[in-house]
DNA sequence: CTGGCTAAACTTTTT
DNA sequence: GTTTAGCCAG
């Protein structure tokens, strides 16, 4: 049948998830379903042919809500749902993508939501954002402010403060609760946080900015009452959540006051795949899904893996197989393969770098795009010795994840100054641009801003705010002259960013001697990511919610034909595919990480962090075992390296599922030069078997 | 009160 | 290697 023809490349299992409750010319809120969806089971694709299948039935799609983890993944399901409905409709008919309207992550939403719900809740609509960063220093300010930076032992940093504070929210826990699993060693702060906490909360209102937190929590709030649950909860008639085993309580919370008997919503993810936990994220909130209905969610399970060959499968599911507690079974496939995934054993960190760029080249030689070869690891810094290697072979390659654009101190000047246009009441703005004055610190910059927190026009005060001591009266001038200029906003957007950088420009010359031009040169990049917004205030929140996540080694974002090779964390890896794989430091220490073994629950998810790595590999993986590798500074500790074994989730009776090697192969001309016999011993018998194989 | 200095502590993953 | 608290001169 024609009109089912982009059913027709869906598994059984894939397509009763796309059709449950939808029947031909009709597709009414349907009881809750749960999809239960291995790695490379086509989760993606399932999920975008239901919200496509939904529209062919006469959903309509503005009112589809639509939550993914990024705004990557929201993107890359819209364009496929716009593919899949132009296939069956032909170009006339077919969605556009932007008709999606409500396809996001839960804080792209709930900003949104919280700005079109703003009075009733009785927020100002204009609130700024705080990113974590923004966060952590609000967190300092009120710290200090309440005398807690100078206590007889160490007070909790201001980012443990607001680590702790944010578990609090998220998982919906007390705070000595929280302190007791998850921060012992602050458990006697429990009072003292309690009260940083009342404060931090009192100061963001007072400043009307909400942080990431916030924009889950008042939306949650606004889900607990009634009225206002059943005005937002209207608004959408099919709710579909993505990557459902990394959310939290709290927005298993929202998600559930969305839509009380369950029914238009649809949930998907997989236990296997949670690496989330510390940002609060539970399984629970998978495995509760069903009971929370009567009668409960429907469960389908996708098993089948299109993805990977069979011996990279094999291989991942003899990791996971060794979890203490599993809930799914083991996938499975038809792509048979004779390469079992390597295991490479190499002497240090510059040796594993030179193995990845051997291997990368041979494949380009190969015919392999370098896009389709990705390098994986565990933190962000892991690769550092790699990407030198790289530069020096002018591989070009881009890296998600770790430090941001954003991050740099030039670059949160400059939206400082945007901010504080735009919210005059935002304190971490405006005491980070008043201190980039000469002769204005901590104490004056309290001063002014206090003098303009009771106005209701703040910009105003400023400038009549008489010039501080000790400020030449020119600086302070065009200080004020400049947050008046884009407050105003005569220029218009984005023209008035060049006030802005006018002024920062000396400030720049002066803090950044050594390395003026390349921070100048960010700045223009960041004015012509600016010109893709409508509004300061649009740029501002997307900015904050969705930062570019990708850094490379050339100045701007390479353009979209340049072939590049992938570095990424593991855990920004996630729901992507590649050709090849390789995972830097499969050694214990790095895999798991040593913060990271603390509880049998951490452990247990940096077991799922190796097999996410492994499951993203189609058809070659190759992890990597330095012998040894160097540790940053620990001076006290002597030895400036140490050494290195192979991770404890591959214990010697999963070897056989892997090609153990070691590089560089050993040349026979090598032992003899080293004058005395080696002790390395080769087993020659099995080099022959080898020869034939 | 600011800004430059020293000593000591901390060091993952991200919306 | 980076961030933070505390000290002291101007």
């Amino acid at each position: 049948m024609a009109a089912h023809a982009h059913l027709e490349t869906l598994n059984a299992e894939q397509r009763r998830a796309v059709e449950h409750g939808i029947v031909p010319g009709h597709a009414p809120p349907a009881p809750p379903l749960l999809v239960i969806a291995g790695a490379g089971s086509g989760k993606t694709n399932t999920l975008a042919h239901r919200v496509a299948h939904l529209i062919l039935n006469g959903a309509d799609p503005r009112r589809i809500l639509l939550m993914t983890f990024s705004r990557r993944a929201s993107v890359e399901m819209g364009r496929r749902v716009e593919r899949i409905t132009r296939n069956v409709l032909g170009g006339k008919g077919a969605v556009a993508s932007d008709a999606l309207a409500w396809a996001g992550t839960f804080h792209g939403i709930g900003a949104r939501l919280l700005r079109e719900h703003a009075e009733q809740i009785g927020l100002d609509p204009a609130f700024t954002i705080h990113d974590r960063e923004d966060s952590a220093d609000l967190m300092n300010l009120v710290r200090h402010n309440l005398g807690f930076s100078k206590t007889e032992t160490r007070f909790p940093t201001k980012g443990t403060c607001l680590a702790i504070y944010s578990r609090c929210v998220n998982a919906e826990m007390a705070v000595d609760d929280v302190l007791a699993t998850s921060f012992k060693w602050c458990a006697n702060w429990g009072q003292a946080l309690k009260e940083l906490f009342a404060a931090y909360v009192e100061a963001k209102q007072r400043q009307n900015v909400l942080d990431y937190d916030d924009l889950l929590l008042y939306w949650a709030q606004m889900m607990a009452e009634a009225a206002i649950a059943d005005d937002i909860g209207a608004r959408f008639d099919h709710v579909l959540v993505d990557e459902y085993q990394d959310t939290n309580r709290l927005q298993a919370s929202i998600l559930l006051g969305l839509k009380r008997d369950g029914h238009g919503l649809t949930v998907v993810g997989d236990d296997a795949q949670a690496i989330y936990s510390f940002r609060a994220a539970t399984v629970r909130n998978i495995l509760d899904f069903p009971r929370h209905f009567d009668p409960p969610a429907e469960i389908i399970t996708l098993d089948r893996n299109y993805r990977s060959t069979q011996p990279v499968l094999a291989a991942a599911n003899a990791v996971i197989d060794l979890a203490t507690e599993r809930f799914t079974k083991n996938l499975w496939t038809d792509r048979e393969a004779a390469e079992r995934p390597r295991l490479i054993a190499v002497r240090d960190e510059t040796d594993q770098a030179r193995y990845i760029v051997e291997r990368v080249l041979e494949n380009r030689e190969a015919g392999a795009r370098l896009k389709h070869q990705a390098v994986l690891f565990r933190a962000s810094h892991h690769s550092g010795p790699l990407e030198v290697e790289l530069a020096r072979h002018n591989i070009p390659f881009v890296k998600f994840g770790g430090l941001k654009f954003l991050d740099a101190a030039h670059v949160k000047d400059l939206l400082a100054l945007l901010r504080f246009a735009e919210n005059p009441r935002d304190r971490v703005a405006g005491f980070r641009l008043l201190q980039l004055l000469q002769g204005v610190g901590p104490t004056t910059a309290q001063r002014v801003l206090d003098a303009m927190l009771e106005s209701p026009a703040p910009i105003e005060v400023l400038s009549h705010v008489p010039t501080p001591a000790r400020v030449l009266d020119a600086e302070w001038r065009s200080f004020v002259d400049a947050i008046a200029t884009v407050h105003a906003g005569d220029a218009g957007w984005p023209a008035e960013i060049a006030s802005a950088r006018t002024w920062y420009d000396p400030h720049l010359e002066r803090l950044h001697e050594e390395d003026a031009a390349p921070r100048r040169a960010d700045l223009v990049q960041l004015e012509q990511i600016a010109s893709g917004y409508p509004s300061r205030q649009r740029f501002l929140t997307e900015l904050t919610l969705d930062p570019p996540d990708a850094t490379s080694d050339e100045s701007g974002p390479p353009t979209k034909d340049e072939d590049y090779l992938i570095l990424s964390t593991i855990h920004s890896a996630k729901g992507q595919e590649w050709k090849s794989v390789f995972v830097l430091n499969v050694v214990d220490g790095c895999i798991p990480s040593d913060l990271g073994v603390g509880t049998t629950a951490e452990l247990e998810e940096e077991r799922r962090l190796l097999y996410v790595a492994m499951t993203r590999a189609k058809d070659d993986l190759h992890l990597i075992v330095p012998q040894r590798f160097f540790t940053h500074g620990q001076a006290s500790n002597g030895d400036r390296h140490v050494y290195a074994s192979r991770t404890r989730f591959i214990p010697n009776a999963l070897v056989k599922h892997f090609e153990s090697t070691s590089w560089p192969v050993a040349t026979p001309g090598a032992s003899r030069t080293a004058g005395a016999k080696s002790s390395v011993r080769i087993n020659v018998g099995a080099k022959m078997r080898e020869m034939w194989r």
